[in-house]
DNA sequence: CATATTATTCACCAATAGTGAACAACGATG
DNA sequence: CATCGTTGTTCACTATTGGTGAATAATATG
């Protein structure tokens, strides 16, 4: 027996005095408005209907447990339909675990605007550079860069990529010259951002030409900020992505070394659980971050 | 999509974080559970719960619906078992319909006792030799003689054997002289009982003989008991059953005639719904009624 | 790093839900 | 009162469905 039909058939019964009518209005047949009847009168070894040729009547107990069930299945409905504002209107808590500085300098001043567009949602949003577990921590979706996806299981939708820049600043050349080839930086204080992979092997490439070089320093460090802080106090120099370092470049508070080599990009990702049933405030959210970050 | 067993599923889904663990203690497989789920967010076109290999989390509208299907499923359980106490304890409202004159002479007596025994249960006994429709008139069981069954759907439980006499007061005979034979009667002032079948037609039988008689008279009345109150008046003679004139004969108010002849019984009948999911309070009524009239 | 466990998917199959048809019974109608 | 239409039941049948074992990818643990 598929009891939820079998009690939205009594419903009907008990409500129209006829199982015919209950029928029709169900688009069931007689017999199996009959069986659904008998079903669950045996599964609850109790008679809920009283009934002869053409006629019936609910027993006192048909009574009783009717007023129950109806009451339940009302329930049942407004459960379902709870969910449909979340499905029409983004709203409910949106947490989001994003890189510090990505987020700081292209989402940040976006954000407002965002929230301004849908009033019932919250954002949570954690500035975090670690590899968060979305799952294990609870959060609908995360901003990474492509050295720090994870789960197959997640969808991963690209959202922009990164130009890096190898620079330093003025003080810092003057006393430890000036790099003239990839080679050379071998001899310098290379400052690490240590959440990247690869972060102590920088690759270099010149129309086909590619250049690995393994390189050392005395800082490491795992904030991008941080890391522009030691450029600017002329501590050593860097690779770090340009959008970081954009108003110290054009102020000559840093400068580009190696400017006729090309450094990789880094991919940035949004990360979240599944296409399928996604929800609203998630959809809005990627939607929006595609715009901000320039994503096509 | 069985709902009520998905519902089932995602509760304990929610409740113990684990779809391996919901398996186990419903006795489903993990491919059942990991269906039932999918197949109710598909139902809902909503992500309930957030999952990637090995973890699982509920998502906002997860925890939402995880709060009020919970409380339906608990009222669901609620609305079965509220069933059990009628089961277990003859309680609630009994309705019977009876025919007057038996009742009040072999009935009457035992009720309280019958009623004492069990102190949950209310009995409504309308005394009515109409013969009533159950289903229509709400009732769950009416007591009836042969002649007034009516739906064979009806279960028919013979209770016990009326035996009738033919008999009026001495006064009566005094006046009208004394039948000797059955034919006499169609010269005699015969009050009918008009509830019973064949009313204006009586028959006798002695040994193999079987004589009808028509007869007529200047009384029909629907009530044994004003049937005996004629009787007692002298004011002319009728079939009535023994048992309604029993102290009558004793006393000498009324004397039976034309005794070598014998005259139909009437068969006593419980009637009611169903022997399949009888109620308790039915069934230990039938169980009284057919011990206080004596039905073996 | 090997092993055990989790959650998913899919082809398969036993179980099941709904049905049409036949039926008995009865209410409405002429 | 006979006839007709409708009600509720039952049953054999069939399309649908729910659960499963096995295979799989992924991950936590020792």
């Amino acid at each position: 027996m598929d009891r939820l039909t079998a009690l939205n058939v009594f419903r009907h019964v008990a409500e129209l005095q006829s199982f015919a009518e209950a029928g029709r209005r169900l688009g069931l047949s007689p017999a199996a408005i009959s069986k659904n009847i008998a079903e669950l009168e045996r599964h609850l070894s109790c008679r809920l209907i009283h009934r002869t040729t053409r006629r019936m009547a609910l027993t006192e107990e048909g009574r009783l447990y009717y007023r129950q069930v109806a009451q339940v299945l009302d329930d049942l409905d407004e459960a379902d339909r709870s969910l449909f504002p979340m499905q029409a209107t983004p709203s409910g808590v949106l947490r989001v675990s994003a890189p510090t500085t990505v987020t700081l300098k292209l989402l940040s001043p976006a954000i407002p605007r965002f929230l301004a567009q849908y009033p019932q949602l919250t954002l949570e949003l954690d500035l975090d550079d670690r590899r968060v577990d979305l799952v294990k921590e609870g959060y609908d979706l995360a901003i990474r860069g492509s050295d720090r996806l994870e789960d197959s299981s997640l969808i991963a939708r690209k959202l922009t990529s990164l130009e890096h820049v190898l620079c330093g600043s003025p003080a810092y050349f003057q006393g430890a010259g000036i790099p003239t080839r990839p080679a050379d930086l071998a001899r310098h204080n290379c400052i690490q951002f240590s959440l990247s992979s690869h972060s102590d092997f920088w690759e270099f490439s010149r129309g086909s030409e590619r250049i690995g070089v393994s390189i050392d320093g005395r800082y490491k460090v795992g904030s991008s900020l941080a890391v522009r802080d030691a450029l600017l106090a002329g501590f050593g120099l860097s690779v770090i992505p340009r959008v970081y370092v954009e108003d110290d470049l054009l102020s000559g508070a840093v400068v580009p070394v190696l400017t006729e080599w090309s450094l990789p990009l880094t991919e940035v990702y949004a990360v979240y659980g599944s296409r399928v049933h996604l929800a609203l405030k998630v959809r809005v959210f990627l939607d929006f971050v595609s715009r901000a970050l320039g994503g096509q």
